[in-house]
DNA sequence: CCAAAACATGTGAACGGTCACATTTCTCAA
DNA sequence: TTGAGAAATGTGACCGTTCACATGTTTTGG
């Protein structure tokens, strides 16, 4: 299996029981003040608690998790690409006692990263992976038991539970907005389009276009996974769509860090933005208002998609037979001035 | 101490002797195969693997970490701010069965983060911190005698090993670039300057000028803790400075996401960059060439840093009595077109 | 061909906590 | 005063693994 495990240094831990002796009570008394049992004498408590403190006492994990089958850990699980935002750990529950392990895995490894997960004991698991394609039963499976909430558009699973944003809407929401402003001609670069999120969105703008009686533009797939490709891949991208020649009068990006490349690929080109291209992207991340000119964008509220998914992820760990639920956030369009009516 | 620990469910594990039993030997030839000892007869070792396999057997965490005082646990610490990269565990380290655990924490809290670090056994810790002012000694005192690596620019520990950049250097770099080009009025928005990167930078700033018979321009203290806040700073950092009124030709910021507020500042004012002023910021961030106009920056190679620090501390987990040794990386000029020479 | 070393395997006791249950001490109403 | 229930505390077993050491089995060389 592993490598080979060395044994580490067997320096003599202080343990319950150097504890128990220094205070004068059993080494029960002892994991009752640790566990914050009620049924422990105020004076006894303080003895106990000082002779912690004097020993510089660390109560052991890893008996801990041996006994209650609980490690207190929380393994956040991202396949194939990088968060495009940060996924802190609620405070409160850092208080509690928990901490997250961050596991960045490919297809190839994700088994293995849930396994490792299981291994570690961990109490929970929030995966956003939208590349991910599996049955329900499936992913269950591999999570071996193990409370799972996923943090992602998962439309169609009704087993697991998962908080993600209304990606038609938010494309609808973005399409509208060009149309209103007189556009007809949308170009599109798009993120992975086997991504979910990026999926849908690039179908949706086709059917909504011919909802209203319009070809969608010409489109190019790009690469979001990471802050660092996104830049490059939305100014590529955007070289790529100018070079085919086909006319377009509005660009949609996939998100706000793909549009900094996009913004910079059309200046290059001397194209005007909003005056000759109106420019729309996603997410309102924290550089968009600084852009120039600053993004016309559809804003996901992260943060509160971040605070659910741990919110409900404890819930479940608290009671695992609680209903699978689906949570999907509504974003809003953020107009800004990179975008314009056409003709003028 | 802690929450009341509530004991998970007892769904009976499979553990190492239910392997034991099913391949016919006994407990402990199945912890040699598990931890690849070379004692195992090649035949047994197949029979036991193929036992684990169809029991789907994973070997428990806590029961290893428990006799082994190791965790393969890496705690990576930030304070008081986040990253500004990324901080992959090495892939070596996870397919050697190595996890990390992140944890952002305040001044207040990193006693108890690093108490917390301590019960969860870690192996050893990556921190970045260049707001902690703290003699060598105490730090050690409060690492609890886990291996610690430093991944700032820690100038003048020597008792911890640390991997930085060379921020003298970087400014020199810098600096000298503006003095080429003309500029003798440059102006400065600075990051936190209780971090010792900034602070150091904001005072060589200011030694350089002087060596160079120059006053220093007018400078502005801002906060690059996080992507957001540092976007914002930038912005608002510069619109102060501009509102002063002293004059400036060039304009030196933190990092690059200042620089995307800064520019868009200075873009707001009419005032064009490069031809009325300079801008030069420090990181190399992804977006810096694709920013309008792509931004002269100061290159730190966070990869490799982030490489190295992991390298030591891996060497430094091997064997505990590695003398501390510090590793400054030298940064590099990259020279775009946010700067010109003055008074063309 | 046999002793000695090398290899393969097994047994009991940790590791540092928690659990279940037993025991002692206290409190208070009849 | 006493007995019963509650509160406080203690004891032994166990969680799933590795360690130290013991035992059995093979190989090797003189």
């Amino acid at each position: 299996m592993g490598k080979q495990l060395v044994s580490g240094p067997k320096k003599q831990q202080t343990t319950i029981r150097d504890v128990a002796r220094l205070s004068d009570v059993s080494y029960q008394t002892v994991s009752r003040v640790i566990n914050n049992s009620p049924n422990v004498s105020p004076e006894t408590r303080q003895r106990v608690l000082r002779a912690m403190r004097s020993l510089n006492y660390k109560p052991n994990k890893a008996a801990q998790m041996l006994n209650t089958n609980k490690s207190q850990i929380i393994q956040v699980i991202t396949l194939e690409g990088k968060f495009p935002f940060n996924i802190p750990l609620p405070e409160a529950a850092g208080k509690a006692g928990y901490s997250a392990i961050y596991a960045e895995c490919t297809m190839d490894t994700f088994a293995e990263t849930l396994d490792t997960a299981a291994s570690r004991m961990v109490d929970g698991i929030i995966l956003y992976a939208p590349k991910l394609e599996i049955d329900d039963d499936e992913l269950l499976e591999l999570c071996n038991g193990i409370p799972l909430v996923r943090r992602d558009y998962a439309i169609g699973s009704n087993k697991i539970t998962w908080v993600g944003f209304d990606q038609v809407r938010a494309t609808e929401l973005a399409v509208q907005h060009l149309l209103d402003l007189g556009h007809e001609q949308i170009a599109e670069v798009t993120g992975d389009l086997n991504a979910i999120n990026a999926h849908v969105r690039h179908s949706t703008v086709r059917k909504f276009l011919k909802l209203h009686g319009l070809e969608p533009g010409p489109s190019v797939e790009g690469d979001y996974t990471t802050y660092e490709r996104a830049n490059r891949s939305g100014y590529e991208c955007t070289v790529e769509l100018l070079a085919r020649g086909e006319p377009f009068t509005a660009l949609m990006v996939a998100n706000d860090s793909m549009a900094i490349g996009a913004l910079y690929a059309l200046y290059e080109h001397g194209i005007h933005v909003p005056d000759e291209i109106s420019l729309i992207s996603f997410d309102n991340a924290a550089h968009a208002q600084f852009t120039i000119p600053p993004l016309t964008t559809v804003n996901f509220s992260f943060d509160v998609q971040n605070k659910l998914a741990f919110q409900f992820l404890f819930e479940l760990i608290e009671d695992p037979d609680t209903k699978p639920h689906q949570h999907v956030l509504l974003p809003e369009l953020v107009v800004r001035q990179s975008t314009r009516q056409i003709g003028w």
